[in-house]
DNA sequence: CATGAATGAGTGTTCATTCAT
DNA sequence: AATGAATGAACACTCATTCAT
């Protein structure tokens, strides 16, 4: 049911994931206590459930990424690491949940990781036909530019900087096309 | 004392902060309850202390890169990362948590903002110092290293890669110093 | 609930408001831990539950005896004190655990120091108007006598002396009406 | 040790026996835990070498009670009154304890019992000596009697109306004259 | 004699989960 | 399908007591 999953969301957002009550969860979705386990088979269900559906936005935009026809240059990643940071800023809790070692499903942990590598790879591909990459090490810095924009992005949030304006998005992008993938990108004026 | 400051680590470590039983704790340190609430008010008392220990050395690390005489190049950037990094091998669930919103204490949260702000402002003036450094924003740049630094730590050292050799250390030195600084550097052969 | 309220009383009769185990009132009541916590706060939440509920009554009884039309001779006051120590009898506990400073909550204290002084007055008055009385010192023969009553019916319920029979009543009476107020009571043959 | 008995009258005194912690009585008489084990067995130990003094003081004054040559009026039955509300002063708490069921030693309340009974015994040839004596029961009036002059006194002390002055012994002794024993005592002018 | 760090059984409290309605 | 009162296992924390120094 979407009020519960949003409600998890939220709370989840809110208190972090071992921290959330159920009752919090269920007091923001105006349900009660049994509606709750008619939908999930316990708390960790819902972060199954919650994890699925970040998966499936990334797969999705792993997907995007080897649609786009012609050069990928400065503009499309930008328009991907805006992509990419908006999904983050829904399911944030879910990634940090199953990156850590914070929930024993290893089967969420295995969807997650496969999702990244599905993007992580995509996002080889394109860079390296746009022929301006020269990564240091292939596994590593994509590992570390994953790494950087979720930690990057969850510091933004959390300082309450808001949405993520174009100033940001664009030293994010040019900090990534410059240092990872050696894209020498000056702002197209 | 040590013996408990240390298990509270592994096993916060192991576990996550929320996850880890004071009985864990206990029982690592060979020790008990009684002993562990005669040290700490509370479990989060703990953590707490955890993170001023933490705090402790990103000062100091911060007063070492204040320090360094003569030219801040390829070199003294892979030692400090190599410092950095280490520290982080140790704390980093300390630091997880007060990054996240996992603990309410506000004054831990304070404490470990000062330690990276202090390290981000030394780091910045070394390399602005260097004469190679054309970071697009300052702020945001530094911000991004050390969140990078943080997630991609963190990756490494879960994923059971190990320490951090040499392999990896110039990968990392590499990418920060190209993509964040603009620091051209191939490794010294 | 009635059922844990009741257990409370019985229990916290037994052994005392601080040897009571949570889990005596909770056995005493047949139900669960859990179901306790969802009707009171905590353990000193059911002392002051039941605090409420001796005053409530103390306080019906000061109306009643604001009520009673007529003489107020030594029948009526042989009735009111039937009905006081009745109420000592159930709540007994409650009464010396707010007298003494077994309690921190001080809102439990006032109300019950409010109760007896609801108690006292209207007693006064009704002597005064049977114009038998000559208190030595109101204030503080009738702080004697509640404080005589209190400990007097603890004393023969704690003996296991059971019930307030007739006999035990009639000398209490006689004590009060002749010792406090000068009521010269043989009793009516 | 004498450090140790007191200290353990001021902290029964404050908390009540139960919510004493070794601790506070421990530090209230600037010693250590080993040094209370030496002298007192446990807890319970030390009230009941407390009781054992209190219920000294008490044969000592049913003692002084029987030697007393000539007529026992109104102004013996004062220093009397004056003698025992000063035990209770010091000792109050450990007469609660041992009166009410908070204590599981037999023992102890056999003690406390048995020197109650001797002052009673004692104040009762006294008084019947004196010859104005008519109490409505004997066993009754002076249970009574005894009920009263404790949680009088508590009721005043914890009142925090301080010492026992003149005013207060007067009203006592009055009521107790008067309404217990028929002695028609006017204060003498 | 004196100490106080260490102990662990015992207690209050929480919260995910169930089930009769 | 939906409810929410009831449950009890699990956990944080306390404090009387011991014992090596």
């Amino acid at each position: 049911m979407r009020k519960l999953s949003d409600a998890g969301l939220r709370v989840f957002a809110e208190r972090g994931y071992h921290a959330a009550r159920v009752d919090d969860i269920v007091r923001s979705a105006r349900t009660s206590h049994g509606t709750f386990y008619l939908y999930f088979a316990n708390k960790e269900d819902l972060l199954r459930a919650l994890a699925v559906e970040c998966a499936d936005s990334l797969f999705e935009l792993a997907d995007a990424l080897g649609e786009i026809e012609g050069e990928f240059g400065y503009e499309e990643l930008r328009a991907f690491l805006a992509e990419f940071l908006g999904i983050y800023r829904s399911y944030g809790v879910v990634i940090r949940a199953w990156m850590e070692d914070q929930v024993p499903d290893r089967d969420v942990a295995r969807t997650g990781v496969k999702a990244y590598t599905a993007i992580a790879k995509r996002l080889a591909v394109r860079l390296e036909e746009s022929g301006s990459v020269q990564p240091v090490d292939a596994a590593t810095s994509v590992s570390a530019l994953m790494a950087m924009l979720e930690r990057f992005n969850y510091a933004v949030s959390s300082r309450g900087l808001g949405a993520h304006d174009d100033e940001t998005l664009d030293t994010v992008a040019r900090l990534v096309g410059q240092g990872f993938f050696g894209i020498g990108v000056s702002r197209p004026a």
